[in-house]
DNA sequence: CGAATACTGAGCCATGCGGCTAAGTATTCG
DNA sequence: CGAATACTTAGCCGCATGGCTCAGTATTCG
């Protein structure tokens, strides 16, 4: 469990850059090589790698080299942690409401 | 759209903290003040403080003064733009699936 | 009124992040 | 083999973040 939220931090962590997130978006459409990607945006490689390697530790895409180039691909399933997330979230709001119709309704009855 | 984007920004990077995501489950229960709050965790308040702001600066959290106790209440709404990014995301992947599975179909027929 | 309570503000500190350049390594092409 | 390509490594820099303390303000309670 404290793993799980370790893993968490560094998902929101990742994401919580528009420079990651273009990213995403665009591994979104296919498989890409670093210095395809980093084209796209005003950087130098290096400051991209980062980026890359962010990304990749945190589960978010994987990486693989053939030869000298470096091809990223996006891990799907790992966005199912937010979907998670949020499904607690809203699972602990619902049961927050469910007390308070109870309540509403108990002390209706009592009157 | 570089609107939604800073927005986005916000709520991640709010969402990217441990002591953060505990205050918002916290306040999933019910409102709470900040020094019910900043009970559970182990800093000086001041340094609690700053997350509370981090949270409302997000909008993900909304806190109210009333003599000497500030309020904070849970903004179940803001966490929709989590969710409208997870499902733009998956329309990027879907785009993708359907133009995959119709190259498939094409070039099948063709042999 | 005076003391306790609940923040609030100012400012310090260590660390980490996101950018950079310069130089190095490993493949591939001609 | 030599040049071009595609990263990769190392290290610097400025700023933001997350913690702290110490002192101040505004309410509330006895």
């Amino acid at each position: 469990m404290a793993q799980y939220s370790a893993q968490l931090d560094e998902v929101f962590i990742a994401l919580a850059d528009q420079t990651r997130r273009s990213v995403i978006r665009r591994l979104g459409r296919g498989p890409a090589s670093v210095g395809d990607l980093a084209r796209e945006f005003p950087m130098a490689l290096p400051s991209f790698m980062k980026h890359v390697r962010t990304l990749e530790g945190s589960g978010l895409i994987h990486t693989a080299k053939s030869g000298r180039v470096r091809t990223c691909t996006l891990n799907r399933e790992r966005l199912a942690l937010l979907d998670d997330w949020l499904a607690e979230q809203r699972g602990i709001w619902q049961e927050r409401t469910d007390r308070l119709e109870r309540f509403v309704t108990d002390t209706t009855e009592d009157q």
